[in-house]
DNA sequence: CCTCTATTGATAATGGTTCTCATTATCAAT
DNA sequence: ATTGATAATGAGAACCATTATCAATAGAGG
């Protein structure tokens, strides 16, 4: 780990749609590699600033925008007026779908594995008929629910 | 129409909740009745604007907030950094579940309501097994796909 | 009609995100 | 290894959708 070159995977896809390699996408694209939290921009400038402190945070935002164009990333509206980021594929990753339950109340956001093998089938189905109808061609998919969690609803 | 009280419908819950219905709220529910686009604030705000010069862009956020958490309202985010909003239920509104296919390149957003049947049968299933595992109230959810259209998909 | 207070409109403030630009770093060609 | 073209960066200003403030107004029960 660390230094090694495991993380060969991307540089291949970043040289290969035209981006530089640079230190700072590495340690950004690690930050969201170590973690399975939603994290904010800012989340990610302050975890990364602590082996990195010279970035900055546009460079954070220019980063995040990359990574969700070429699909490495995904970028999440909770609600709260701050976008969150997961990684959405990767080394440990491939099976790591989920989706997310999300409090009204506390804007806490649970994320749910359940139910995934029945969805996974309806969405294989939904995105084939939405391409052909609509020749639109699917990347990525949200699915939230909303609602009270278990402590906000006796208020 | 216009004046008639066929509104009455919404009026009811409004004071159930402790809320006084005001001509800016009636106009504003109007607005969101009349159509079946995403309208963003400003939207609504210049719509209702029209036939009512005097009503402040406040005031439509706060009346948005208000319908969104009644549940009468549902917001979206498409990713361009405004919030839009579309009537949940209503008179004529029942059958109207639908998702949305969101472009990528030209930010286009297709509504659809193909595959609703298999999905509504899913979701039905699966809020029922998250609300029993988690205890969590399920009040709205948000289906949604990304990628690109037609247009944008050959450039 | 009157009172209480929720609501409103105008506007300032907020804050996440994007833009600007001079400087620095990447990397293919040498 | 060096160089040159240019992509990337950091600092901070700018942007702009949304929220907060506050005095004036209007809804609704009595």
């Amino acid at each position: 780990m660390g230094r090694c070159r495991g993380n060969a995977w991307w540089q291949g896809r970043f040289r290969g749609c035209g981006y530089r390699v640079t230190a700072g996408r590495e340690i950004i694209l690690d930050a969201l590699t170590k973690t399975d939290k939603h994290l904010s921009a800012e989340d990610i400038y302050l975890s990364v600033k602590k082996s990195c402190p010279g970035i900055g945070l546009a460079t954070v935002y220019r980063t995040l925008e990359i990574l969700v164009e070429m699909g490495l990333v995904l970028k999440f509206d909770f609600g709260d007026g701050r976008a969150r980021y997961e990684l959405a594929e990767g080394p440990n990753k491939e099976a790591n779908h989920h989706h997310h339950l999300i409090c009204a109340g506390c804007k806490r956001v649970i994320d749910y594995t359940d139910f995934i093998e029945d969805e996974v089938e309806l969405l294989r189905k939904t995105e084939k008929g939405l391409s052909e109808k609509y020749n639109f061609d699917i990347k990525s998919h949200v699915i939230q629910f909303y609602g009270l969690c278990e402590k906000c609803k006796t208020k």
